[in-house]
DNA sequence: CGTCCTCCTTTTTTA
DNA sequence: AAGGAGGACG
């Protein structure tokens, strides 16, 4: 043991020794965090701990794997199977199973995923009779959720005025009773959503104190790692946990705060040291990640920023290469840039492609980047997005074997009632639905006993109802004595969905049996893993809770070779040699959602200095000056990031970036109502890339809107190399011309004429003029 | 009841 | 660009 704690540096070892008390560690990026967490859980066992009496609580279940295997190779396996690590979810989700019966669920109940979860509202709302466009079942999930995660129960809401206002004044009088009406859904269901499982554990903890007592003796040692990304509900789990014995131990890094949307409150983290009493502070200041260069941008990056913790983040690692910052004309040329760079290294330099990484800010992004990498044959792997067991082949699946499990699943059973079609309509599950609700029972239970109701169904559609219950419990019967990957094979042939797909023969259908035979390949490893941990029957339920809360991430296993393309809250906690940051544009990042608060902006501040730390040997700025966006072709600006690094840590690989950026070329001033708008050339002129001019003060968007090119005066000059689209809005306005042309530009009303002049070596004779703008307001 | 077509929305991030 | 919802028609 002693051999491993010399390993540590000073900062690292104090929190690693200290066995008692609560303490916080805040730990920069880089600098070794998970080495602690890990060596303290070896440390705690090697002072006799037992194993049974530590809880870990990671990010990721990847991440809690690693650190399994870490303190097995250190303690032996023996002893490290014995402890509790996992993400939230899934933790609670396993004691929930435990103490199901207490809440009154039943303990082999289903987890919800976020489809379920809006297409359940989606008939609520429908089913009141409201309207959808008002009452927008996204964002009554998200209204819900947080609900949820402040642990606003059906019954505190409508003990809440406030809340029922606010809600009132946003047009939506009635969330109280769809909140209610979901909850009893759900519970009707047998199922849980993702917010429920910290809710109901919280509901657990407090409502029976002998189990409260129970984990408390059990879990003696709590550690939490990504503690700046825990919300109320969690910090309430954690804190009614850890109140008998006080050894809780969390770290985190106030930097690297990103999850507020989900409802982290970054407050947990900065607010610790007042929640236990007699808290020991450790800071990990030292990044071992990065080189110097990428550290100290890093750093300028998040020194923007009002709210955080003192803290030095530092490395006597070398400088390293400058972060490359490249332009591009649109998204399509940007991938492009980023497969020929990742091609160049890794020829140069011999290096495989999992050295690389490409992060964005949206999922959106990875099209023109995986179609780039692919034309250059290059592998590469995407996380998130539309994960794997989120597409609608492998739910269907999903849904047959959750039906298994719980018939009660309602969402499961309306997925694949009638998929493959079966002659069993919309109208008929309504009908059933129908009279689930008025008998307070489930659906599969009416079907049950169809016999004994009216439902005005004839005896064609009574038959085939039948049918399919006979079906799902013979199904049942054989997840009694088979393992779960015969069960699904057989169930995938039996329900024909397979031969759907076959019948259907495109190339999408093709390669939908190829993902369901993936599946089965996934479900076969299980059970084969099971078998040899327990020597058990791989259990179905097992696999579908698994499912439920599996993260792409989580089924990574790290040895194949490809460049991973991932959004930047994905990349939290990973670390790459090379790291391209693209899509650095205004409106995208920072996302034209977050503009509206100084807290919002933060947060994408940290994001963007998250994904500047992945990077250990190189990082790559890119940005393009036009995108697809929605379908169509969009203009965009360099992103403020950009300029918030000092420039001496950059390294810009089209020249002309520094002196637009930095050096307005000529201030212009428009007369007539928007003459105090200054004008300036903010993008490069000639040819390509397109010219930009954007004003840096609001021009008053009423009096001028829509400039359209007039037919040209000059000889040659054509008007089909104009972009049509001047566009003045409130404070950009865009033009795109070829070059050493003469533009003149008429606008609606008949005397607006703006004209816009440049040539060539234009960069210093730009001449713009507004003329005759004697503008109607 | 099923299928096909058109129109509409969507994109911020996730367990 | 692409998937979902809803309507028309068989």
């Amino acid at each position: 043991m002693q051999k491993y704690i010399d390993q540590l540096n000073e900062a690292q070892r104090a929190p690693v020794l200290q066995k008692d008390g609560p303490m916080i560690v805040i730990a920069g990026a880089g600098s070794g965090k998970t080495r602690v967490l890990t060596m303290r859980i070896a440390y705690l066992m090697s002072l006799g701990v037992d194993a049974f009496n530590i809880l870990a609580l990671t990010f990721t279940n990847k991440a809690a794997r690693e650190m399994k295997n870490r303190i097995a190779s250190i303690v032996g396996s023996n002893e490290a199977k014995n402890l509790w690590m996992g993400t939230f979810h899934s933790v609670f989700a396993k004691i929930l199973r435990i103490e199901a019966e207490r809440l009154g669920y039943p303990s082999n109940f289903t987890i919800y995923d976020t489809q379920d979860s809006v297409r359940l509202l989606g008939q609520i709302i429908k089913e009141m009779q409201l309207d959808k466009d008002v009452y927008k079942p996204k964002q009554i999930l998200g209204r819900i959720s947080q609900y949820k995660n402040s642990l606003i129960t059906v019954r505190a809401y409508f003990n809440n005025p406030e809340l029922q206002e606010a809600d009132a004044m946003s047009k939506k009088p009635r969330m109280g009773e769809i909140y209610q009406n979901y909850v009893d859904r759900c519970f009707k269901s047998g199922a849980m959503d993702f917010d429920d499982l910290l809710l109901k554990t919280n509901e657990l903890l407090n409502r029976f104190p002998d189990v409260l007592a129970k984990y408390q003796d059990r879990f003696r040692y709590i550690l939490v790692d990504e503690y700046q990304d825990t919300n109320h509900s969690q910090y309430l789990i954690v804190k009614a946990l850890s109140d008998r014995f006080q050894n809780i131990c969390v770290v985190g890094d106030d930097a690297q705060s990103i999850y507020a949307f989900r409802g982290a409150n970054i407050n947990n983290i900065l607010n610790f040291q007042k929640d236990y009493d007699g808290v020991q502070t450790y800071r990990l200041e030292q990044n071992y990640r990065s080189s110097k260069n990428i550290v100290e941008a890093a750093n300028n990056v998040i020194d923007k920023n009002k709210t955080k913790l003192d803290k030095i983040v530092w490395t006597s690692n070398d400088d390293g290469p400058k972060i490359k910052v490249h332009r591009s004309v649109t998204d399509g040329e940007e991938g492009r840039f980023v497969a020929a760079t990742i091609f160049e290294q890794k020829m140069q330099n011999q290096l495989p492609n999992n050295h690389f990484a490409i992060l964005y800010r949206t999922n959106a992004q990875s099209r023109a980047m995986e179609d780039a990498l692919r034309k250059r044959d290059i592998p590469y792997r995407i996380y998130g997005g539309l994960s794997f067991y989120q597409r609608k082949e492998i739910k269907d699946v999903l849904a047959y074997l959750r039906l298994v499990i719980n018939p009660k699943d309602e969402e499961a059973l309306v997925r694949v009632i009638n998929y493959p079609a079966r002659g069993i309509g919309d109208t008929t599950v309504e009908k059933l639905t129908v009279a689930a609700n008025h008998y307070k029972r489930s659906i599969f239970e009416v079907m049950q006993h169809i016999d004994k109701i009216d439902l005005k169904l004839n005896a064609g559609t009574k038959q085939r109802l039948q049918d399919f219950v006979t079906m799902i419990q013979s199904f049942q019967v054989i997840n009694e004595n088979q393992d779960a990957f015969y069960l699904t094979d057989h169930v995938t042939k039996k329900t024909g969905l397979v031969q759907e797909l076959k019948k259907d023969g495109t190339p999408e259908g093709i390669a939908k049996i190829e993902n369901i035979e993936e599946l089965l390949n996934g479900i076969k490893d299980f059970t084969e893993g099971q078998k040899e941990i327990d020597g058990a029957r791989g259990s179905l339920s097992e696999f579908l809770e698994d499912v439920a809360l599996a993260t792409d991430l989580d089924k990574d296993t790290g040895d194949d070779d490809r460049v991973a393309l991932m959004t930047i809250h994905l990349a939290k906690g990973l670390e790459f040699p090379h790291v391209f940051i693209v899509g650095m544009e205004e409106d995208l990042f920072p996302s034209a959602m977050s503009l509206n608060t100084r807290s919002e902006l933060e947060e994408e501040r940290r994001l963007f200095y998250v994904a500047l730390t992945r990077a250990e040997h190189q990082a790559y700025l890119t940005y393009a000056q036009s995108r697809y966006r929605w379908g169509k072709l969009v203009d965009s600006e360099p992103s403020r990031f950009i300029e918030e690094i000092e420039e001496k840590y950059l390294d810009f690989l089209n020249p002309m970036d520094t002196s637009y950026r930095y050096k307005p070329m000529m201030d212009i001033d428009i007369f007539g109502e928007i003459d105090k708008s200054k004008l300036r050339l903010s993008k490069p002129i000639g040819g390509t890339p397109p010219a930009y001019i954007s004003s840096q003060e609001p021009i008053s968007s009423a009096s001028i809107r829509r400039l359209k090119p007039m037919s040209s005066s000059g000889s040659n000059a054509k008007s089909s190399s104009v972009d049509s689209n001047l566009v003045i809005g409130n404070i950009v306005m865009h033009e795109r011309f070829g070059k050493g042309e003469i533009v003149n530009l008429e606008g609606v009303g008949a005397d607006r004429k703006a004209e816009i002049r440049f040539d060539v070596g234009g960069l210093k004779k730009l001449l713009l003029r507004f003329a005759k703008l004697n503008v109607i307001g």
